[in-house]
DNA sequence: TTGTACGCGTTATCAT
DNA sequence: ATGATAACGCGTACAA
């Protein structure tokens, strides 16, 4: 006993499948007395359409899919939500891909999403398969989200945050605080958000004339954008000397793993030792400390990826485009002017 | 100038269709020079294949549907990524669904992923679709996460915790600290986990001779199970005389509500009040103080969905099946022995 | 207003 | 080892 087709709905109904596609889909005219009985077969057989032969017939498949790096990370939660809320509206469903930063699962992803000629993707990349990406961004719409390619043969658009002048901000405010050993955890350079956080800190850094120290700057090939890494970074930190008295952190997840370190290493913040962070981390309201940090609205990079995306898809010939959220600063109790001795021996 | 199909390959290839998708899917016996043929063919023209029209014909989708009351609790994040993770080994790909609780989106939402074919179903239901939950169980695998369904003639698994013993270990403990007016802040019955929940709760007050009095517990109809009702619930039971010493949170997110309004409130825990809650919260490690609470592992309730939900693809004819987590006490800094004099007015 | 028939891209059966 | 072809379920141009 087979799932109902058309064809069946047809016949009970003693109608044509024309008819029936016609009064599934209220296109052409039918008449009302032949709908109703279309209507009551449907409901009867309890018949499903099948959008496997819709899309096949029509080549849309109201699908998109969303590769994202960690699907745990409250800020692309927020984003995944609200992307998902856009593209209800317009009867899209959202197929979420998890890589966890991995290339290659990256890779494998997109390809199932190609076989499966998704209408769009929004990709917060890897950074690690920017030819395929700029490739597959030729034939379907895309929408990148966070982090950037490198590629001049990209086609589609970007969503994400002002990184460098982020970054600005967070580093300025320690320096206005009088922090002069200031250290840095960040990620691999090959991700454009660390590139342009590290670019931000370096510039804030050098507009005070203060000569970035390398050693002060906790980062190495391979490291992710997580909590273990914010971690190791506090504990390298931490470690030399002069210490530094402060830190910024460059994003939400190494800032959690940074303040689980210092908490549980019973450094006294900020007296001993100022945090500041790029972006929200949730919860952090019920914070012992509530981080000083600047802001990145996740719902707003994810709406504005799902409705670029979804004009890409109606109209295929639109140039390349950025959508920049501009952080702020949002001062907590993680950070406070620096201790005048300090101060005396780490600026000889 | 359009895709590129498999009948384009072929006569690139000078082949027949049936030769390349031999060769594609590695089926039946091709000679290895006309395997090499077919294969440049594919990467010149980069082909791919359409899963659509596979799916078609095999009437196979390797697509599975996740229903999800709120992808942005951690509770559920988790468990789509683990579940995500387990579908991946078996080539499978995950639709997300977000209902916000929301009936008429939850129905929408799965009739459109029966439309999809999809192959499987995990669904954190509202609760408020059971006889349309129902009705689909009987035509494709599903599995139920966190919330039963009322219903007899259901057909798939259950994967959850058991709601009953956590809430008993979580009141037993205010019990046990000499607390006799508790507070409960729970959600709407139609909930199975709230109504287990409270069921907990109550018969863990009555193996202690406590009689419930029902002014005591937050609960009216239509309220879900987050962040505002967890503040309103505070609200209302800090009003109450005598004042509750303890209060007990049914979930997560709710708990969060009621610390920030507790916090904001600058009520002291545990001097004032005792709070203990229901399942983990995300950063709680970095709270003013450690939540006490029971636990309720999403990872475990994730892959077990996933592997049963594999299993019954496989093999449709499995009897039912229940998972069940067992919670266990995770004390924190939230819950106190009674204050001997406040004891003496409330047992009265 | 309704029905017939073709084709979407693929796999599988049956020849050769 | 390979090719021709039917079939999957649907939408639609065309005919009636």
């Amino acid at each position: 006993m087979n799932e109902p087709t058309i064809k069946d709905v047809a016949r009970a109904a003693g109608v044509s499948t024309a008819t029936v596609s016609r009064v599934i889909n209220g296109t052409g005219t039918v008449r009302s007395g032949t709908a109703a009985k279309v209507k009551k077969a449907i409901q009867d057989m309890n018949y499903i359409q099948n959008s496997m032969a819709t899309s096949l017939k029509l080549n849309k498949t109201k699908m998109i899919g969303f590769i994202v790096s960690n699907i745990c990370n409250s800020h692309f939660t927020y984003m995944a939500k609200s992307i998902e809320s856009v593209l209800n509206t317009e009867n899209y469903s959202l197929i979420v891909c998890n890589t966890d930063d991995n290339p290659e699962l990256e890779k494998r992803h997109i390809q199932r999403l190609m076989e499966y000629h998704v209408e769009g993707l929004i990709i917060n990349t890897t950074c690690m398969n920017d030819k395929y990406i700029e490739s597959i961004s030729q034939t379907v719409p895309v929408v990148l989200v966070s982090r950037r390619i490198n590629s001049n043969m990209f086609c589609g658009d970007f969503v994400g945050s002002n990184n460098f002048e982020g970054m600005k901000l967070l580093t300025r405010h320690l320096l206005d605080l009088g922090h002069r050993q200031i250290g840095l955890i960040t990620s691999d350079l090959k991700f454009s958000t660390g590139k342009e956080r590290l670019e931000g800190f370096k510039s804030a850094m050098s507009e005070a004339n203060i000569i970035v120290d390398d050693s002060y700057i906790y980062r190495y090939d391979g490291n992710l954008f997580n909590e273990i890494d914010g971690m190791d970074g506090c504990r390298y930190l931490l470690g030399l000397s002069p210490r530094p008295t402060a830190i910024v952190v460059a994003n939400n997840a190494m800032a959690i793993g940074a303040f689980k370190f210092l908490r549980t290493a019973q450094i006294q913040i900020p007296e001993q030792l100022s945090v500041v962070s790029y972006g929200n981390i949730s919860n952090s309201e019920l914070f012992w400390l509530t981080p000083t940090i600047v802001t990145l609205s996740s719902t707003y990079i994810g709406n504005e990826a799902a409705k670029n995306l979804i004009s890409r898809i109606k109209n295929t010939h639109i140039g390349n485009r950025e959508i920049v959220y501009e952080p702020t600063l949002k001062t907590g109790d993680t950070s406070k002017a620096i201790n005048p001795l300090k101060s005396f021996y780490s600026n000889n």
